[in-house]
DNA sequence: ATATAATGAGTGAACGTTCACTCACAAGAG
DNA sequence: CTCTTGTGAGTGAACGTTCACTCATTATAT
């Protein structure tokens, strides 16, 4: 009757299912046979389908952007921070990489509906490029533009780990890419102004 | 009866819906009716919704890929180079953000099937990155972070755009973003050797 | 301590819907 | 006449969801 751990296989199945196969590539008798469980439990927590993906993603993507934030309030300075979140993206991403892929294929569905702009991983970058430019370590930049720049490097970097193109774990190069990161924003803030 | 653009109406109003609202958000129904054909009329001209699809990404992927690989040909100077392919980009979104919506949203589907590495975008600017190195314009990096780099910063921002983080056209950022890329590509070499 | 009732997670067959795809036929061009 | 192109109702399979039911566990009564 409790604990019966049926929720959390049934997570972790469908988020392993859904990243190697995508929400629509999966069927609901899919998780439920290789969760183990019958089909009809998984109505017994989730309303839907759409639901059961739906939460999986808002819970990591809250998660992270309340990590991100949290960094973002603690670190001094602008390379501190870029680079503690850097390494904390890279660190994320080695311990459970098909939690990105999952994230990454899914996004377009769910973002839309996600927009409360609070505890997102994006507000947690700008908030820490305008907490640098206001304390002058930075020239002035399109807060949103300079944001877009710092995620690329490292999101398009993992998707180049996932698709193959580059190989070892992520931490080893959160250094290299936190100096990217920082110097891309130095190099964009030439002509951008806010 | 030839050349009634049935063709031509069905790729760009699937090309708009699969925009809009994903591959599997659309069904043939909507196309059809949509396009204002009958659903057997796309049976002349596909063999599966799915190859519609595979089509239209193929073509405009290998397309990109041949457009920014005649500009690593073409330009001299690695500056040069980047600059010209990320005006390129900025232009080609500019005219056609449905096409980019498109393609990023079904990147996952199609990218495995895809691996033929010859015309592809990314490696258009792997050799404008190598080419770079052997000509000693920039230190030494491996070719992938930075090709990662500056995809990531670029594909970031119209990602940004489409989600109305940023707005007005992309052509305009277009030097910024080139310049935010050189800059990237040096931050990542101080370590990253090859 | 024992009997009885209540609980609610789990089951899996069945349902109705949606969908991609087919095919017999029609229309029109050469 | 013939060949290509377009039509759209029809088909069968797959899907998400439902629901009557089981049963181990917990709570209550005696």
């Amino acid at each position: 009757m409790r604990a019966t751990g049926v929720k959390e296989r049934v997570e972790r199945t469908a988020l392993d299912l859904f990243a190697a196969r995508g929400i629509d590539g999966v069927s609901v008798a899919d998780i439920a046979t290789a969760a183990g469980v019958s089909q009809g439990a998984l109505y017994r927590h989730y309303r839907s389908k759409d639901e059961l993906a739906g939460q999986l993603f808002a819970l990591a993507y809250r998660r992270m952007g309340a990590e991100l934030a949290a960094i973002a309030a603690t670190e001094r300075g602008f390379a501190a921070c870029i680079g503690a979140m850097v390494a904390h993206f890279c660190a994320l991403y080695d311990r459970d990489p098909a939690l990105f892929r999952f994230m990454l294929i899914t996004q377009h569905d769910f973002l839309p509906g996600i927009d409360d702009a609070g505890a997102v991983p994006a507000a947690a970058i700008e908030t820490a490029v305008a907490d640098a430019i206001a304390a002058g370590e930075i020239a002035a930049v399109e807060i949103a533009a300079a944001s877009a720049a710092i995620m690329g490097i490292v999101l398009q970097t993992a998707l180049f780990h996932l698709y193959k193109r580059i190989s070892g774990p992520l931490a080893p190069r959160a250094p290299a890419l936190a100096r990217a990161a920082i110097a891309a924003v130095a190099g964009l803030a030439s002509v951008t102004g806010t």
